[in-house]
DNA sequence: GTTGTATTCAACCAGTTAGTTGAGCAAGGA
DNA sequence: TCCTTGCTCAACTAACTGGTTGAATACAAC
């Protein structure tokens, strides 16, 4: 699966069950057997998929008795939306210019919006 | 796997190969031999990995002669993004309702930055 | 100390995945 | 027509995944 963070968080939540309990633990922390609660898998098998999220960096446990309470990890999401943005704006930004030069084969001219096109956002 | 269309993008994005060729094809469209080009797998390994892509919706395959160019369909990327905002949010609302509650707790009147902390991705 | 509860570890199994090689197909050019 | 190019299909293999069960660990409570 290669072992980068990226890698690991989307392969993560590829899982419904993964993202289901992502889900869950927006709501709040919850220990190993809530989580578990609501799946008809063995116990073990959610504590398996609770691994997966937190090898990922999703998902932390600590420590209350016998209990290990899940957390969800929101700031790992910003890895994710940052490489998702930076090809969706890279694509858009394309499309964009490929709209003005169209615009100019068709004798249009008045490219779609004017200075808003040609790069530069690139932020 | 899971055949929902969300759980294939995300499964598609966990290989840093295929991430790798959608930043090219964000770039622009390209045949699966220039996208097979800087890997030291066979075309037929490239093939595999654009049939993930596609299934997956992230690229589509038109035809010119015997060449099978790919595009980036980027509008999936939000399919994605909508997802990990909705929980990223509800799980930063929920640390801005705890941080509040220490802050009471504190007796400190003041919560540290009534919606403004880090957020900035909203958008 | 023994028992009970919450969780993880270890071993195993069936199904999937990422790669391989070899054959097949579609289209253009000799 | 035959040959070459660009790509996909088919069959196989090694490694990984998601599930299982049974044993082990960690802690609390009796």
């Amino acid at each position: 699966m290669a072992d980068d963070q990226l890698s690991r968080v989307f392969a993560a939540l590829a899982d419904p069950t993964r993202r289901d309990m992502v889900a869950r633990l927006a709501v709040g922390d919850a220990t190993v057997g809530e989580l578990a609660h609501p799946y008809d898998v063995s116990v073990q098998a959610v504590s398996k998929h609770i691994k997966v999220l937190s090898d990922a960096g999703l998902v932390s446990q600590s420590r209350d008795a016998q209990r290990r309470p899940c957390h969800l990890e929101a700031e790992v999401f910003d890895l994710m939306t940052k490489w998702i943005e930076r090809y969706r704006q890279q694509a858009q930004e394309r499309y964009e210019r490929l709209d003005a030069v169209l615009a100019e084969m068709r004798g249009d001219e008045q490219p779609t919006h004017p200075g808003n096109r040609e790069q530069g956002a690139a932020s």
